[in-house]
DNA sequence: TTGAAAGCGTTACCAT
DNA sequence: ATGGTAACGCTTTCAA
């Protein structure tokens, strides 16, 4: 482990020219960044964490919290904490992780210890509890998701709303005039802060173009996902053509299959749309329409706005909601 | 953020004295350590985590690398990300996640920083690139998994093999003399570390005892788990009374659902047992004898040892197995 | 464009 | 049992 007293050594300068060539906070002439530059090199220099961070301003550090609830969807948590780390990686930032019981705790510890920059908060509920906790420190939080009260706060999230807007909108050009939302289980609406508004967008955009249609929140799935193949039959029986699904992708398998047992076929019969799937909706057969949650545009805008609030730009606090596209894999199509 | 000086101060003693109290490595007089304490309390005092890392010989952070396999079980995964933060946890470190490319990167960049003192490395590929890095780097490491060339690294597992064996003896004991093993697809053999182990645990225990012992590996599950049920059906039409499952959740469900469509009753015509499941098996129905592969113990012994490496205590390099035990759920019988 | 030197907040050694 | 103080390795202000 090399030092930057050596570094300075070996290109013939002193400390503060190479950890301002290699900061950029200065300028420094093409010869001697050269010079530094190759000692870095040869040196394999890489400066100390710790005296990085407490002679400096920053840790180069984030904190992720994420209290793995019973409830929570492994693959897309998984999905979010990568995309987390790749966002941050961009920066020079890490991620330390802060699970269960200490994803309170371990806030109030680490903001306290200068630990990291900000706070990065996954997983969250309608209730937060660490909404209060990220007022109260004196860190910069950025949640992935929004808590009911989010006074103050900023929060990213796909505009649920706006999503499930887009399948209805497409639904609607097409024709169809009875459709009906596959949701997640009942409970998922209390616990979880995005269900609600999936719902809320089928509901009101349905009502604006005077569509039927109708909302079925399965009971948790038995092996075999009887819940949503009973909502799917209930939504069939009362002559829906266009169908929307926002449940697990064991759902979606459910949910296909219990049309194809009908004897239908998607698009001809029912067409189908996909809103908020964090998995790949085209392995399905046939491959199905989506306006995905993509994990990378979530963390991505997060990690750019705990960066803005770090470097001490101020970043309106509020949603900031990602806008949804469309991915069109021929599911949908005109009623019969 | 109050300072340790401000803490001598209030406590009317000096620095050191505080930094010896807290960190316990001196012998306090009774009153003296009551008013630091107090004194703590009163100023919220947490130690400066750069000074720490600066001043100290630790950071109390250990590296966590884990590259997120597109066949990773995220399950499984989540449970063992979660118990090495709890594990480290108890003594007081955090957990640095290197995700992805960064796992291996990564390694390099965290010890050579000194932003860690340790690295656990998860996921363990059998001919993974982490082997030649943790013997490159200076820090020490633990591998929770066991890579095939594991020459002078500490390792960490399940004794998946002695896991297998208990499951036949089980099976053995009832009178059983013609088992099979339902495995995972053919190529978790070639990515994965330990479903050989399993295999030859199971094989060699058979051959041991003289029972007829054959090994299914189903391939990759179509959506109503396919490949198991096949293999579940040529097992049952050889003779098979004792099944033994080292597959997925999904491939549990699925072996079980087969042998209730062929009329049979587990245990009454076919005993079945779980090895190696990091699930509930009491949740299938009926409940399923398991020889678990339990995440939080091989996360705790994994932490035990890399503490033991960060103290400067030698630790036998090598493979520390993890006693299985078997789990009666009343899913074995004698074979009818 | 570059250098010197004052911190940053602990830990741990050397005294007493 | 307690205190003084020299590191720890970097960033950044002040000077030139």
């Amino acid at each position: 482990m090399a030092k930057i007293h050596e570094v300075a050594k070996a290109a013939g300068v002193s400390i503060s020219t190479v950890s301002y060539a290699l900061s950029g906070k200065r300028t420094i002439s093409a010869e001697t960044r050269r010079r530094i530059e190759q000692a870095v090199r040869d040196l394999d220099y890489r400066p100390n964490a710790g005296a990085r961070m407490l002679a400096g301003r920053r840790t180069n550090i984030f904190a992720l919290t994420e209290p793995f609830r019973a409830d929570t969807h492994a693959p897309a948590h998984m999905a979010f904490v990568l995309a987390t780390s790749i966002a941050a990686r961009r920066f020079d930032y890490d991620i330390l992780l802060l699970t269960e019981e200490e994803a309170s705790a371990g806030m109030r510890r680490v903001a306290s210890s200068g630990l990291v920059d900000g706070v990065l908060v996954l997983d969250v509920a309608p209730d937060d509890e660490r909404v209060d906790l990220a007022r109260r420190i004196s860190l910069p939080s950025v949640f992935i998701g929004v808590p009911n009260d989010h006074e103050g706060l900023v929060c990213v999230d796909l505009d649920f709303e706006a999503a499930a807007g887009l399948a209805v909108d497409r639904l609607a050009e097409l024709g169809h005039r009875v459709i009906g939302l596959v949701g997640h289980p009942p409970v998922a609406y209390e616990k979880s802060n995005f269900p609600p508004r999936v719902r809320s967008g089928f509901e009101r955009r349905a009502a604006e173009l005077g569509l039927v249609a109708s909302v079925e929140l399965p009971e948790p799935n038995g092996r075999r996902g009887e819940g949503v193949r009973a909502s799917v039959r209930a939504l069939l029986d009362a002559g829906t053509t266009g169908l929307v699904l926002h449940c697990d992708d064991a759902g979606h398998a459910a949910a296909l299959d219990e049309v194809a047992r009908r004897g239908l076929v998607v698009p001809h019969d029912v067409s189908v749309v996909s809103v908020g799937a964090t998995f790949d909706t085209t392995a399905f057969h046939p491959p199905i329409d989506s306006v995905p949650l993509v994990p990378q545009a979530s963390c991505d805008l997060a990690v750019d706005l705990a960066m803005r609030l770090v470097e001490g730009d101020d970043v309106a606090p509020g949603v900031h909601l990602i806008e949804p596209g469309y991915q069109d894999r021929g599911s949908t199509a005109p009623p019969p």
